[in-house]
DNA sequence: CTTCTATTTCTCAGTAGTGAGATATTCGAA
DNA sequence: TTCGAATATCTCACTACTGAGAAATAGAAG
């Protein structure tokens, strides 16, 4: 059987020849890592739910970005679809290619862009978020029960001056727009 | 030029036939939605600062993690590796694989339990370790700077009650441990 | 001992993307 | 108008894993 990861609550016996090195940070640095490493797990078990839900329907949460997407703001360009469920270039086409092939998309023509697509729901794409979309709304709501509604939102709000920062920060990154 | 995303911050021009629908969710799926959203973006925009850095080094996250866990702890059994750093079972005996061709990183035979392996840094992976675990702590505090230490003591605490509520919270789960 | 179940790692085919470059088109400046 | 840089999408070889099952061993119960 694939034993997919859990986290680790139980300590080892003694390893042979133990040598861990202690680690000395300042105190930012061990506040940065700490939080990058709690996020990330909490992350990951959120996205183990989330990604189990979406499956269920045949899709990757990747896919269910796009189609979520779509429901709720109408037809987009593939390169605005790009930049809010933050894939590639190349995996934005292949994603919409998926779920052509699926009959849940389908792309249209720009008049004032010839370069450009839109990607569009198809009815049965529709229909389809139309049903699933409250059942994962669901879902996250009990996966997030861990906190009251005041603490998410309070959290939001951290975590939103988190990513924008990580984003575009002060840091000098060779990005140069 | 393969683009990659950035997330999105102009308006588009008027789609075609733009039906976008409406959400009428209840207070907490719109809490718990809104949280998830933000919190993936972040996440994302870390990681992707966080994986830029090791590659400079030829390394993934997920190599790097299991580094740092064995340079902090000493030796690991496969399976608590696994555990901590969260892939699959395939995952760790692949990662510790390609470590181990990379001189990283070696196999020991465990005297208690013939089925079970330990992973072990090489004093090639110690040293590497010691060198780019502290730029890494300095990149990440860089990258945490959008918070306070405060800030982020209080955004570690909360992601952490949400991160253990969904690993094993109260809503079943077909998880029979 | 024997048997049954659980654990630990490994195998390998398959999957969901990435990313560098190609192509087509747009837009502004000379 | 013509040129060149920027932008939008697509192509395709490649990568980092996943996950179902296999094999070996351990441990508990009868």
């Amino acid at each position: 059987m694939a034993t997919s990861a859990r986290p680790d609550s139980v300590a080892s016996d003694t390893p042979p020849s133990a040598q861990a090195h202690a680690v000395r940070l300042d105190e930012a640095g061990a506040s940065a890592l700490r939080l990058w490493v709690i996020m990330s797990r909490a992350h990951a078990a959120i996205a183990a739910h989330a990604s189990a839900d979406v499956a269920r329907h045949g899709l990757t949460l990747a896919e269910f970005g796009i189609l979520e997407a779509l429901y709720h703001r109408g037809p987009m360009l593939l390169g605005e679809v790009q930049r809010r469920i933050l894939v590639s270039s190349g995996g934005i086409t292949f994603l919409v290619d998926r779920l052509t092939a699926k009959g849940l998309v389908e792309r249209r023509t720009c008049d004032t862009d010839r370069r450009a697509r839109y990607a569009a729901l198809t009815p049965t794409g529709t229909e389809l978020v139309a049903k699933i979309f409250p059942e994962h709304a669901a879902l996250l709501t009990q996966v997030m029960e861990g906190l009251t509604a005041e603490e998410q939102a309070t959290t939001a709000t951290l975590m939103k001056a988190l990513g924008l920062f990580a984003v575009d920060g002060a840091f000098a990154k060779k990005d140069t727009r």
